[in-house]
DNA sequence: TTGTTAATGCTAATCATTCTCATTTGTAAT
DNA sequence: ATTACAAATGAGAATGATTAGCATTAACAA
């Protein structure tokens, strides 16, 4: 199983509660889930992992690279597959879809104006918060 | 003075916390604070204002449009007087240095990317986060 | 199979922020 | 000026997300 190599290759043993969170996101049902959310959904299966486990599985495969946090909007934060390219985020604040796009204008330029204040990037986000147009968005998630 | 306009106009019954707290922004020093730091710097000049206070003015602010309310990575939420023209944020990870930014492609391109996927654009935020090159950059903020 | 070490699952703690409510203050009308 | 009343304040309790502490359990190498 992939799960398990993910795991091994970062460094990380392989446990239980590291593979059942690692696989919720693999099966790409949703791509992205905070903390409560996995939560949830592993209770709703069946499976018993404690909230705090959660939460340090999910940092730790922050820290190796496995997930990518995001910031949306004020209070909790969401996790999402990191598959190697980058990309920023659209969220609906109706209907709370995400969708995601990549502007390499946008990037570059993000580069440039930080060179010319002085600064090296290591990091960004943005985040566009907009309304659906699409009438499908009355309901909220 | 200046304070008192903004409050009138802007529906808000003028209060000693409500203008010491306008005045502290307007006068310059730091623009971007998080309540605690408003906090403080109250405590710090004598002022007796309550915590709670400051985080209800500081919101009430936002509401009326004398504010603008930033979530820079992770924890607390940081304000600035609103000047009118929006601007996104560079932010030092060292030593905390905020540099802000304007750039019209940039915003051009975001509602391009917005409308294209079916959204109309409410809002949107962009931090970037990146280390100061400069020399000065050695201390913690 | 066993032993050691890291991982888990509780619960309690923390941090930022909001809420409650009794007391005080701004203000418009007297 | 005074009064009267709604709105604002302050102190502390409450909340919600996240983390820490610690005793118990499960990986995995020998």
């Amino acid at each position: 199983m992939n799960e398990l190599i993910h795991l091994k290759s970062a460094g990380l043993k392989s446990t239980v509660p590291r593979l059942k969170v690692l696989s919720l996101f693999e099966s790409g049902n949703d791509r992205h889930l905070s903390a409560e959310d996995v939560y949830k959904k592993l209770l709703a299966s069946g499976d018993d992992v404690g909230l705090a486990t959660v939460y340090r599985v999910l940092n730790q495969f922050e820290q190796a690279g496995l997930l990518v946090k995001h910031h949306f909007e004020g209070d909790k934060s969401v996790f999402e597959l990191n598959q190697g390219e980058h990309h920023d985020h659209i969220v609906c604040l109706q209907c709370g879809r995400v969708e995601e796009f990549y502007d390499a204008t946008i990037e570059l330029r993000q580069k440039k104006a930080a060179a010319e204040r002085g600064f090296a990037v290591h990091d960004h986000s943005l985040y566009i918060y907009a309304n659906c147009i699409k009438p499908q968005c009355l309901y909220k998630s």
